[in-house]
DNA sequence: TATGAATGAGGATTCATTCAT
DNA sequence: CATGAATGAATCCTCATTCAT
């Protein structure tokens, strides 16, 4: 029990030096983040921090991958709704459009995304790490669900990867500037119409056409 | 004449500083970029920068605006050629779609908007400073174009600006990815595909339908 | 004519530089002193100080040995009128003693005492100026008279110079503390209560004993 | 005892960066002085100095209300010499008369006195710290001692704390002029020879008148 | 293991001074 | 002669990292 708690005690430490970490790298940017105020914020002391990370460049990789994990999980719960039950494909596609965009729109989502944009050229690794971990998959899964409703006759899309591609470019794109690049949060009414838009376009290009 | 030559020798100074800032900042990034550095890639004395821009701070918006300018130019020179001569508008949009990319893909956008996505959150201005001269105005071009191409019957898009927007949302939605970042040159043939994959969709859901 | 004025015109920057010197440097210390904040007070441009003193050491050297001529003037005008007409001496000294606090606690005087304290390890040829001009007279004059006055048979004062001496410490040496080094104007008022309990003192000591 | 050893470690280089800090304060003034310097002469790494003090302005307040503690024990050690024993009034005034003055020709007094001045327009709070800790205290416990002897009938002082300050200022006031300011050494004779002068008047003026 | 203390390297900014006009 | 522009040296301060306890 004595070691179980201090193992508790040591990863709980972990967790929160994590958490602190991209918070602050978030708020601040990597370069301007100080390790003291990570750790302040996690409530250790600095040179635990660096017990536990060894610099400040894994410590960023670290809570990258661990915010990654996050984004992903985030993510793939709502493309979960998205069956081929053909019920009603618009309105279906709208909420999970919606449900996306407000993933998309989640601070700790933008806070990765500029992250990335900022350390990618200091540290190109990071890209791979959140590609590989978090934004492929999600394509992937997107284009897995296409593909069954195009094999279930409720879609039009010869190639599943692009109209997926193209559905999430959709939704996403105007973002950037109605969110200030995440400095304004979108009310949801406003991510509502956009979804809708980006369906209404999509389904008039994808729709199965009716027969004759 | 006299006054010229020192007036010139010192708005020539400012240009390489402006220069060298840009491209220093883009690469290191605010916090990590050295004003030495900049002032050494500039052929200048650090003091000389402090005498023309006061401080780091305003260096980077004066940076970032110049930059903002010479974006939107090489924007707007694209999409002066979508005129709407009707030849052939599917040819047209895909060569206005494959320049838009390349101007999205040049090295000073991508530096452009990492910049942007880094310090958005120390200098919030900096976003009002590009949209005002730059991105804004590039959207509401493209939907004045398709604003006349509608007019003159070659295309049904009711609401132009959010034609305009999706338009380029097909258009760059899968480059970030593509490219990494701006990390990866992306060769023309795979931008031409992606253009003609965006007007494809495009098109099929803003092409003029079929009278009846 | 031309001549003239040009030559007018020069003395005239010279004076204003000088000028502008004497309050930045008392205003902020030698070190603080901006040679660019002399010369925007001065109304003139940096480089003029520059053909008009060489350098920063120099400026405060003319500098403070103006600012010792004039202090001189004031001291001796005020000496003036302690003659040997031998009416009321007490208050003859009292009246002087007051004067001679005044000019003491003029602003100018404060500022030439505080800053030859600060620079006079930098510089250490100031103390020579200041006493040459000025500090150094004032005590000689006051002696002369004291030692007519003890001639005359109003004062016994064996050593006029130290009675001097000793007539200015019972002056001054309580206005250090009372002006805050002069931070704090001191009310005339306090200052007359000053000089008459040095006078007191002063003639306790120093009065004719009467005969027998 | 081990927190013990770090703790006196710790509290050793605090006092060493303060003996170092007002002896370059003191030497260089404090806008000349280096906190590099100050740090070398001190023994520890500059940014010791910035974790013990915080910036330069605490530094030299810090410094300043050290050094007056120290001026202010060795002036109490000298008053403590003045008591009201009636054996030799003149000689004893002129002992600890002499003593004062050696306290006040300490190098480290004219330091103090020349960085007050100096920085006192920067600084204002310096002239309260060294009052309040130092010079005011000294005064007031010579007053102390001079209202003994009146009481004790070997002195006619009324208001004793006038009278102190009249002593003090006979016995310092030609001081600055000798000691250009603390740059030369008062030889012991010379100081012998003012305070006799300073006693000799005051004793004029204060003794004890004989009755009748 | 966790920590408080110490440090060395680095970066923004200022300023006296010089030079071309 | 007076000036605007340019500069190089110097200075305060921060921060990632290490070490003794």
């Amino acid at each position: 029990m004595g070691a179980t708690v201090s193992t508790r005690g040591r990863i709980d430490k972990r967790q929160a030096i994590l958490g602190a970490a991209f918070a602050v790298f978030a708020r601040e940017g990597y370069a301007r983040a100080g390790v003291d105020v990570i750790a302040a914020e996690a409530g250790v002391a600095k040179a635990t921090v660096y017990s536990h990370f060894g610099d400040k460049e894994t410590l960023l990789r670290e809570a990258i991958a661990a915010s990654a994990d996050q984004a992903l999980a985030r993510n793939l719960a709502v493309l979960d709704r998205l069956t081929d039950r053909g019920d009603d494909l618009r309105a279906t596609l709208e909420g999970v459009g919606l449900r996306l965009l407000q993933c998309y729109c989640d601070d700790r989502s933008w806070a990765l995304r500029r992250l990335l944009s900022s350390e990618i050229n200091q540290f190109p690794e990071l890209l791979d790490i959140v590609h590989t971990r978090a934004a492929g998959r999600v394509t992937e899964a997107l284009a897995d669900r296409l593909a069954r409703l195009s094999i279930a006759g409720h879609l039009h899309a010869p190639d599943p990867l692009v109209a997926a591609e193209q559905f999430f470019s959709l939704l996403s794109g105007s973002i950037d500037t109605r969110a200030r690049l995440g400095t304004r949060r979108v009310p949801n009414t406003e991510l509502r119409t956009v979804a809708r838009a980006a369906v209404d376009t999509f389904l008039k290009a994808f729709a199965q056409k009716p027969t004759g």
